[in-house]
DNA sequence: TTGTTATTTAATAGAGTTATTAAATAGTAT
DNA sequence: ATACTATTTAATAACTCTATTAAATAACAA
């Protein structure tokens, strides 16, 4: 609880809330300067450029984000227990700052140059994940515990699902009139919900 | 095919495509002009300021993109053939421009005040879609050929499947690490997965 | 206290932004 | 051809933004 940041830290803060909240072009040195209280040239005494201050930002977190989503349960239990505990962790990474996954997708659609950022902050931990997780699947699917799927699009199902239940939260408050409050609520047991989509899709499907 | 616009429709489409590519901080008036082709100065003698033109494009946008979701299939089908439609239809409107639902949510989430707009372009329409749909539901609930489910839930499954499915497509890139191409192949077999586990989230759970 | 370095600020160059105004050009009706 | 209106442009006011520079202040070691 060190109170005292220093100002370089300050202004890496302020700056953090600024671009979370509006995006890299809406927001300018000077209101990062204003928010931390400092004078404006100070941000780019410490940052030099304010894409320079923005990737590290941005790099950080991205690591953040991908690292929470990756860190593989390593206990030995059966695959589907494996998957639900994956999925509940997955929802409640994006829940510690729901922020995140608008805020990659914006600057990336912006900047697509970005990529390289990323692909720079989290090397080829995301493949080897990815890899390791179809050889389980693919191992479950021969024991015909689950149906057949691809990697991808089970990956695709529990990131939608889980993305999209804070993500989409104005849209969804304007297509079913709720308030905050109701949507507070929704989404508490929307984790739930998720854990049963994801596990359901992968019944294998009877015969008709 | 009138190739001959009006220069206030060239400036209305410039617009749209930089608004779409850039959003509305990052695009300048003066690079609208440039784009449609006139002196920046006719941008606001057409439409007065940056945000009029703003405005009158994320209106258009948002009545097509909600009136491409809600026009219900009147058809007397059975529910869950009228509910495969209905997931095919989004996923198409969302194929039709996929660069929609990002905008969407970027734009309102720097500009909450933008929600006003909305409101305004679509009025009581999707209220009155959830409602017929709950009703729907909540008959096929009784009949028991359904589980208990919410319409909040099941409209979420929908919409997150079907967005996520384009916006989601650089970050499922540099997870996966697949091409453009791959990419392509794999949407194009999405949607009916999303179907499939639409409808597989409806089924009654068995007892355990 | 003096010298040295680190932190912070004021001032400003240079570019880009929105919006307005008056003038020029094109189009059309009489 | 003349008058009237619609379209388009040039010029510019008034800002804001990024980045740099030199100067001021604070911190600290000798």
């Amino acid at each position: 609880m060190n109170n005292v940041l220093s100002m370089e830290q300050t202004i890496l803060e302020s700056a953090t809330e600024l671009f979370l909240k509006k995006g890299f072009k809406a927001t300018s040195t000077t209101e990062i300067a204003k928010e931390a209280g400092c004078n404006q040239a100070l941000v780019h005494y410490y940052y030099r450029t304010k894409d320079r201050l923005f990737e590290a930002i941005f790099q950080q977190k991205i690591k953040f984000f991908v690292s929470a989503l990756l860190d593989i349960g390593k206990e030995d239990l059966p695959f589907l227990q494996k998957l639900e505990k994956k999925v509940i962790s997955h929802f409640e990474a994006i829940e510690a700052d729901p922020r995140l996954p608008l805020f990659f997708l914006t600057e990336l659609n912006v900047n697509p140059d970005r990529i390289e950022t990323i692909k720079h902050a989290v090397g080829n931990l995301p493949q080897q994940a990815v890899d390791q997780l179809e050889a389980e699947l693919n191992s479950e699917i021969e024991k015909g515990i689950i149906r057949p799927i691809s990697v991808g699009d089970l990956l695709m199902t529990i990131v939608s699902l889980n993305i999209m239940a804070f993500m989409g939260a104005p849209m969804f408050k304007v297509m079913t009139g709720i308030s905050d409050k109701e949507y507070q609520k929704f989404l508490k047991q929307r984790k739930m919900e998720n854990v049963r989509l994801v596990l359901k899709s992968l019944e294998p499907e009877v015969e008709s």
